[in-house]
DNA sequence: GTCTATAGTTTGATAGAC
DNA sequence: GTCTATCAAACTATAGAC
């Protein structure tokens, strides 16, 4: 007798035209921004008729809510890839530079997926709870991550975030594609690390004090 | 013989139909958000048919440039009335801590306009030479106040916008009404004026050197 | 699942009478 | 300057054949 297959070739094929609705979607949204697409543009783009998406999500709102719960997935695997290498074992100072550079490279990387996951730009949507889940882990972990090393004050901690995403934000709008406000990074962590009383990463001769 | 009129009756009415459409325009983006109304929408609030509306402004975008260069002049005011207050010629931190709080207070007390003054959210808008010149000045003049205090590196000044605007941008996003943000925002402008050396507002007795 | 055909709406903008 | 009437275009979404 016949054994049932293993494989859902039938899933697997579903499952890959998404993936393909979305890489379009992504392609789309970097070339033109963010909203500046439509969903004949989806479907031309992956040989189909706008139509046919909806045999794969329910509205062009469902797409971006797939979007969003992708891209902070995406980000949430680097996060923890980040905290459990070793070179963020190491000193406070340290790990609070990694953790900058990781999340300002990541956000300027990509303007539209920036205003995706951090700006509400797009009327009537709100991420879904599934999608908005792993945005609400990587902020757990973050605050986690700056409890071990002693920042327990809430507001160190939102200081930290404004000083993150006003970095990003001015790099976007006035100098995208640069690195005028990356260069600066270091040393306005650095500012808030000293007031909020990190070691310093370098502590040569104990420096002044 | 008859004297020529003193005053422009027409243009006097057709001035004021103008504000009338700007703040009508206002009205709505505060309500529904920056974009979320249309030409009709105006027009219904002041009495008027939409088409009536191209006798005043060319297009839908020219309403938005008039709002951009309304917002932003209104705000040039504020700063030039701050900087020659005299509460604004004594001690650097005191001056530092009323233009950050003049820039927090203005921007958060409403959300469109700030979105239309210093975020590019309108697709096929760009502010036109004439209401980007009161923005201009104020970097000029916020830049020439820093000068003035002493704090004399680009990236210095850099770091400073880049703390207000993500203290604002984190005030509207996730606690619009609130004041949570605001709360911070001492604590923050003074972690950047002693990292700069700006001399401490109260300097009680030379405190630790 | 994908297609054709089209509904149903909304919108910015124009033409031309008054 | 304001109106009525209307265009032209765009878009999401649905119905139903294959």
């Amino acid at each position: 007798m016949l054994g049932a297959p293993t494989r859902d070739r039938a899933a697997e094929r579903r499952s890959a035209t998404r993936r393909e609705i979305l890489d379009a979607a992504w392609a789309l949204a970097r070339e033109r921004g963010l909203s500046d697409w439509t969903l004949r543009d989806v479907a031309t783009r992956i040989g189909m008729r706008a139509p046919s998406l909806y045999s794969h999500f329910e509205s062009k709102l469902a797409i971006y809510d797939a979007m969003f719960g992708q891209a902070w997935s995406e980000y949430e695997a680097l996060v923890r890839d980040c905290i459990t290498s070793p070179d963020v074992s190491g000193a406070p100072r340290t790990v609070i530079r990694s953790m900058s550079r990781l999340f300002f490279d990541f956000a300027v990387a990509d303007l539209a997926r920036y205003q995706l996951m951090n700006q509400r730009s797009i009327p009537g949507f709100t991420p879904s709870a599934q999608s908005f889940a792993p945005a609400v882990r990587v902020v757990r972990i973050s605050i986690e991550q700056l409890t071990g090393m002693g920042v327990t004050d809430r507001g160190d901690v939102e200081i930290w975030f404004a000083i993150l995403g006003g970095l990003i934000d001015q790099q976007l709008a006035n100098d995208p594609g640069g690195h005028s406000r990356r260069d600066l990074l270091d040393r306005a962590v650095d500012m808030w690390a000293d007031s909020v009383g990190l070691a310093p990463e370098t502590p040569k001769k104990e420096q002044e004090q």
